[in-house]
DNA sequence: GATGAATGAGGATTCATTCAT
DNA sequence: TATGAATGAATCCTCATTCAT
């Protein structure tokens, strides 16, 4: 946890050091994230940031919960949809997953990272983030089989996989295909209706009838 | 690219050096990988690492072409099947894909770390691999639509993600749902008709039927 | 010399200052006392040390004086004995010293830090400690020899050095002799008459007598 | 333990590593020598450094080792007198410990530290190199008690803290009373028997007879 | 061609001290 | 007067790369 500093620092600032370390852990790998290059785009001393963090690690891990506190105030803002089918709520799920994605690419990338990639502390908290979220795609999977909304046939487990690997790649996709740059200007974003939305369905699509010939 | 003096070495010598190397860019990522450790494991000398690569980057570079020779050439020897219909040739194709990813897990994941890691010399020559692949399968998937083997609803873009980024991260699901430590001893792997083509058939089915109910 | 400031603090709050850095400087060599530290466990802000202290020399520097002036102070409450010979007096210095060791151990070390150890600002004040020490004691066994006192064969700067070097040693060897660790509370200390006195009784007898067989 | 390559070293440039090493770890206690220190006196990249000792742990310990070997080394040149009295042992066994503190003042002080000082390594060897010795100067004592050669009266624990102590700090005694700076050039050292040997006999005098009136 | 010692920039972290509030 | 955030030089240590043998 950051220290009391850090949060007593002005709005701006703080914002300013987190944006900063978020695009570096997004951007790099845990053990290649310079606290130089961090401090220096920071414009603060190397102290500074010591009396903010206990660590690197403290750091890394702060921002994490960042993101998922971000993850979760998106998901409270959007509103689930009289789920009638389960594709009305993955739709949603997903929906809001990638809709997070592409808001926060930055974040979603530093929950990617700290799932897959090389983590010191992986075990300490992170490690149980990937099992958790597959147990829990499992068990909705698993429900919407029992209330008759999938097809029985289809298997809980993978479908979780196949549901949480595109969900974790899906931004990277979206921004290939709609030739965005991630870093530039909130204001170009493409605005979820008019583009997103129908590749999303396409997306669904897939999942819901597969890619057979329908004859 | 390695030197002459790389290639005269004795097979034997320059294989284990290939597999080290591999092993420790499969194991971390770039800037993580120390060619201390390679040289240590390896029993050479630290000069004659530089007599054989340029630098780091040359070996990295050098072993991701040695990656994709081993992926082609494991394609070359398996036979395609009589394609009766699309889902036979991307059965053929996704296990093909998956068991390369099974036989060389460590080559496999190097290519992945290649495409999603921290990586100083992305541009060079790797952001292309990702979008080569992904034009192929797209243009295979375009293919198969245009000759009714495959729905013609679907997005062949979408399709083509979907498929690229599922055979990327199959290998580790294959191996956290078999339960196998990817380190251990060639012997005790998984068979594949007996143990990997009951799950593989899962994937299958849900990308060829989708996951809605059929009624 | 600590600021007005400092000594117009309540008794209480500058007692403690005192005690804790004290002990700091006991348990640690100079650079490795830390301020932090020290502010951090007296509850005071560190802009705050710095309006008491000039900087970390001028806190040492006063403390070694508060160490001298408690010395003096035991000293001046011990009533001497009647002297009627050298050993007589030499015991009761010998345990004034002793004493002061066991009632303020960390006082102590102080002082023993300061005249054995790494200290930047040595010669500003800390070598004469030393030889002023010395060159008293020498004087002491000088007039007890005149005196008669004393055997006139024993040469006095070696009987001064003996004495300086078993003084500063002294507190120690009790401690690791009676199995007592320093850090414990004062109230299980042993007391000087059951447990010490036999034991500065033999230190006395060999300094008095010598260790050689008495014929 | 130092590596290969340290031993590779041409004689002269180990040596002068070691010579600086010692040094440093003979004025400085632990924490306060600087590893850049050492490499700018010794005119060495840092990085040669780690080629030559794992940390500086390491080159602590090793000192520690090549002091204890010097010493052994004195020791085994000199003859050990017919021991027709304790004393004649005893001023032997002293001789050769100060001969050992004059010949190699830095080594001893290293050593001194090492018992003495903080350590953050302290149990790793250290601390009962402080017990053992003890222990062996005790039974030394009482032997030489049991053998008739010293006053049965003497606590041999006693004596042996006297003996230590003294022996600690004999050196740099000796360097005052002969007003030699430990940094000059080895020919102005005094020799043994003209000057040293005086006041050794004036201490073995206390030690022997005792500083009390003989009357 | 092989070797391995030497290099020095860069890594994270600590800490005495200053200064604006 | 009290505060505590800011500072930056110094700490130990790592590592890719070079070069003389």
């Amino acid at each position: 946890m950051p220290t009391q500093t850090f949060f007593n620092l002005p709005e701006q600032k703080r914002q300013a050091i987190i944006d900063i370390a978020v695009d570096e852990f997004a951007e790099h790998d845990y053990k290649s994230v310079s606290i130089s290059r961090i401090v220096d785009r920071a414009g603060i001393a190397k102290g500074s940031f010591y009396q903010y963090f206990a660590d690197k690690k403290d750091l890394h891990l702060y921002l994490l919960q960042v993101a998922g506190e971000a993850k979760l105030q998106m998901l409270s803002q959007l509103q689930p949809p009289p789920a009638r089918s389960f594709f009305d709520t993955y739709r949603w799920m997903m929906s809001a997953a990638i809709q997070f994605e592409v808001a926060h690419p930055k974040l979603s990338r530093l929950g990617y990272r700290a799932m897959y990639g090389d983590l010191p502390h992986r075990d300490e908290t992170y490690a149980r983030m990937k099992q958790q979220g597959h147990e829990y795609m499992k068990s909705t999977f698993q429900q919407a089989i029992d209330r008759g909304e999938l097809d029985p046939l289809v298997d809980p487990d993978m479908a979780a996989f196949v549901f949480t690997v595109i969900s974790a790649e899906m931004g990277g996709y979206l921004f290939d295909r709609l030739g965005i740059n991630p870093l530039q200007t909130p204001e170009n974003r493409p605005t979820w209706n008019l583009e997103i939305q129908p590749i999303f369905d396409q997306l669904i699509y897939i999942l819901e009838k597969g890619m057979g010939p329908k004859a």
